[in-house]
DNA sequence: TTAAAAATGAGTAGTTCTACTCATTCATAA
DNA sequence: TTATGAATGAGTAGAACTACTCATTTTTAA
């Protein structure tokens, strides 16, 4: 990578585009700057830079608003988008926009210039943190979608149990309640542990008290 | 009780007082009214009813201001506070300013006559519905002492233990953590639960998840 | 109508915990 | 200094649950 990097630097904040400018100053690179979405545009469409740095909140135009109003042209700059909040709405609308970048300004000082390299390279770059929070809500949404796949596949019999069970019934209670052996009660359990691939004495009373609201 | 009672009715809802004088009918009493704090002083220090029945809100001064200028003074009207919510603070300071009755107006239809007959002899009345509350209040509060007074009981290694139990763990598991024999988890277990007064096979660990917050 | 799934029940072995009793060591407070 | 409580450990019996296997009857879906 020898040749110099032409970067577009977009920030409303005078301290925060020196902060970016140092920062970049430890790779070869022609950096030209502008305060708000409109000059954004206007700098990109006329300068073609290989890499603008664009502040999602800045005045006149936004950030999004550059991403949107440039997307399917002609231009070929990538573009990072930096901001404050971790906010996967902004992400998601920026990479539809066809954001190449998308850095938190925590990560901004560590982030910048591997950001710039990867997407001048063609690659994508998204802050650590951004992409643990993404990671860990489709975490959260494949648990919950593998959680209730497991409710389903349980019968209505062993339904009624994980609610009594979840009660802190013993399974001679529950047989009583139900009117039904206690090796039956017992046989349901087993079923139901297999079914939620629980294991050990106590492990179905806590399924059962941590998903009431199921039962 | 042949004799008439003096009643004195202070409520700013025309329509109200009427509901009241309608109930009051069917005993012998001479009924006096006025519609706000100030009229039901000046009309309690010259009429001296025998018994003064007063609505809590009311427009220049409330029932509460009506007993705190009464309070300690030569008349001896008997004072009915008249409220809409089981407020508990309300009721303790209508009790601190002398008050002999305190009823909702949920109850006024059915506790009405109850409660002037029982003032006017020289006792108090306390709406049913207070009264369980007050009950409930009280429960819980002795309740909850016992529960603190029970825990303070507990040694600090007995304490440990029941944190872990409450994180679910085994005797086995909690052996290994704090290095100490399976068996002697068994008997601290023991002592806890006769200490605590629970029994059953799951009791602990109930008690331990309810009560997380203590441990 | 027939095959699969669900609900019911039991046998047996093993784990985890309770419910008692008892003993030893150690610190601390009377 | 002695005795009391706290922490440690164990014996034994039994209750509660698991982890398999198996069987019968009923319901449901193909």
């Amino acid at each position: 990578m020898n040749e110099k990097i032409k970067i577009l630097i977009a920030d409303d904040h005078p301290l925060y585009r020196e902060g970016i400018k140092q920062t970049l100053a430890k790779i070869e690179c022609v950096i030209s700057e502008c305060s708000n979405g409109e000059e954004a545009i206007k700098l990109i469409l006329e300068q073609k830079p290989d890499v603008a740095i664009v502040d999602l909140r800045m005045p006149v135009k936004s950030g999004l608003d550059v991403l949107s109003e440039l997307a399917g042209g002609q231009n070929n700059a990538k573009i990072i988008l930096l901001t404050m909040y971790e906010n996967l709405n902004y992400f998601y609308q920026a990479v539809s926009f066809g954001a190449k970048g998308y850095l938190l300004k925590g990560n901004a000082v560590d982030e910048l210039i591997p950001a710039v390299k990867e997407v001048f390279a063609g690659g994508v770059f998204v802050s650590v943190n951004l992409r643990n929070e993404i990671d860990s809500v489709h975490k959260k949404e494949y648990e919950h979608k593998a959680l209730i796949f497991s409710i389903n596949t349980l019968t209505e019999a062993e339904k009624k149990i994980v609610k009594l069970v979840g009660d802190w019934k013993t399974n001679g209670e529950i047989a009583e309640l139900l009117s039904i052996s206690k090796r039956t009660v017992e046989n349901h359990r087993a079923h139901i542990s297999e079914k939620l691939n629980l294991r050990g004495t106590h492990s179905l009373i806590r399924f059962a008290i941590q998903n009431r609201e199921f039962f």
